[in-house]
DNA sequence: ATGAAAGCGCTAACAG
DNA sequence: CTGTTAGCGCTTTCAT
């Protein structure tokens, strides 16, 4: 009564049953399926004509186990930032079932020590034939020498480099900082206040970066004092929005590292009775949720972030050297496009700035 | 040089390698893992040492293709709401590790017809051994009666109610709104704004009575008026509260339906240039991250996700009758314990109200 | 209560 | 370019 799988109907078609309805060999089945070399292309077609005729579906688990293959690739999570794991999903599932793998989520649990990510990370081994890597995971020496070390397919989004069976995907934080800071100037402002994001993470010193260098290049100076600790929450910026509004002159301008942290200067803004954006402006970074509900919308960069999951899949199987993907980018490092969002967070400065 | 398995280090340690290293044949191992009744207790204890002793893990590629099951339970999603998505992600990944199962996000194309919703979960028929629904999926008749007709054990999250092989696990949302109007006519409101959510979810409904009996308990008249449609999108909810705040007099509070539309209660307000709470109460649903970086912080409904999810994990393992699963809670039908969470969004109305 | 044999659906390794 | 033979690691079924 109770157990036994629930999940059947009709009886599988399996390989055999094309090979016969196609009159050739279960193993030249296979190798059409897999996209192997060595078939007439005669030969090839009259099998493709079966599939689709038998409408056959390959048995994951008969392949993962004749092949000592996993057809799985794991999405790793440490902290989960809701809205960058689901947007990742969104892209990566879709990707990942036009290639007849599957997806699996992995936490990772992301204690103190780097070495305790090591251990968790040692579940993967043999589990499967590569992993996606989002930050801040991405941001871990250890986790990359890890994957190296075993050999393990990975792409990285965002984070540290690629190099081996690795290969990184991101924006270039150091570009969209810049733009966005650049746009603020051209509002007019001088005092511009950044919050920067998680020390850990590669793409923090980068949006610090882009900051510095759109202020040079306007020849405006650059006031250490207007730089403020962040950790990318919500909480973090709190402090660090209570921080820069304390100073006077104040600035009149708040490039926060994402979103959280600008949501959060608004909040600061809103108790100290300070109208964004006329007697402040704020930008974020990441166009959350969060960008666009708060009020007023944030001024912000966009990442592709399903965009992006969807060519580290490619680049995963790529890497694999499963299935036949073809427009996979072979680059170690692709850089895919931001895009600002103008909110209503910005504005020129007040008159007697 | 290119293709083949990366991960894989020292040799795998099999069923067999149990069985010799305990002295019996495999098949006696493959019954004390799977937790069957005919093994003498001696015996069993022997064989749970070897497993301990040679660090035996089941391959789950050739269980699934010798016993005709998947090992896998699918978490569907439609619209996906990040914050809840990934909620249940926590709870549902957590669980399901300890039971040797995968959980695989499976993307359900929420057309405008019910009709292609059924297509795309006609995909999961032998693919999965159970599945757990969560809102809005769970609210389809279409969907609820796909999965009893194939027979596939399912545990849904809110929306409709289990029968046959469906379990449901949700709070009382009836309850949890009543409290929550309970609390703003306590604070001294008595014009109080609704904004419902999606008309097609159960939970909508449950919320509004919840919100009617409490102002029927309160002796307070209930104006249709103040009701006011909303999807649950933060837009809906702009659309809503500009409603709401239009009509004179105003209303001294707004229970929205979820936090999304709370916050837009808020961006609304503040355009209007009225002081949350001096001028306008406002409360949410949901307790997402929403809630808190929003100034200022929402009072809301907090529930339970991720234990939600745990719970439903547990259920359906139980329902597959795959695994002994011990304090699987059998009944149809689980409520899980809400909470109100104070924030700074209510306060007592305005003298003059 | 335990074991032996057979086979799940597929691919590796080797023919031809 | 195609086919044959094994066998992946486990569970089924049937003995004992």
């Amino acid at each position: 009564m109770a157990g036994r799988s629930a999940l059947q109907k009709e009886k599988t078609v399996k390989l055999s049953d094309v090979a016969r309805h196609a009159g050739v060999s279960p193993m030249t089945v296979s190798r059409v399926i897999n996209g192997e070399a060595n078939v007439r292309s005669s030969t090839k077609e009259r099998v493709l004509e079966s599939v689709a005729a038998l409408n056959y579906k390959p048995n994951l688990s008969a392949r993962a186990l004749a092949g000592n293959r996993a057809y799985k690739v794991a999405l790793l999570y440490g902290n989960p930032s809701a809205f960058y794991l689901s947007e990742l999903l969104v892209g990566a599932l879709e990707e990942i079932s036009r290639h007849g793998h599957q997806l699996l989520v992995q936490k990772v649990s992301e204690s103190a020590s780097e070495e305790k990510v090591e251990d968790s990370l040692s579940s993967l081994i043999g589990e499967y034939d590569g992993v996606i890597v989002p930050p801040p995971l991405s941001d871990y020496a250890s986790v990359r020498d890890f994957l190296l070390e075993n050999d393990i397919p990975a792409v990285f989004l965002s984070g540290l480099s690629g190099s081996g069976r690795n290969r990184k995907i991101c924006i270039d934080d150091y570009a969209a900082a810049k733009e966005i800071t650049d746009y603020l100037i051209e509002l007019g402002h001088e005092r511009i206040g950044f919050i920067k994001g998680n020390p850990n993470q590669f793409s923090t010193g980068e949006r610090l970066r882009g900051y510095k260098d759109a202020l040079a290049a306007h020849g405006l100076a650059f006031d250490k004092k207007l730089i403020v600790r962040g950790l990318f929450t919500y909480d973090s910026g709190l402090k660090a929005a209570r921080k820069l509004l304390a100073m006077a002159p104040r600035p009149t301008a708040i490039f926060a590292s994402n979103d959280d942290m600008a949501a959060a200067c608004l909040a600061v803004a809103a108790s100290e009775g300070l109208k964004v954006p006329t007697n402040l402006s704020v930008v974020g970074f990441d166009d959350s949720p969060l960008a666009s509900a708060v009020f007023p919308r944030l001024t912000t960069v966009k990442q592709p972030l399903a965009e992006m999951a969807a060519g580290a899949i490619n680049s995963l199987l790529d890497l694999i050297g499963s299935a036949q993907v073809v427009g996979a980018n072979q680059s170690e490092l692709v850089k895919m496009k931001y895009k600002i969002v103008l909110g209503a967070s910005t504005s020129a400065p007040p008159a007697s700035s």
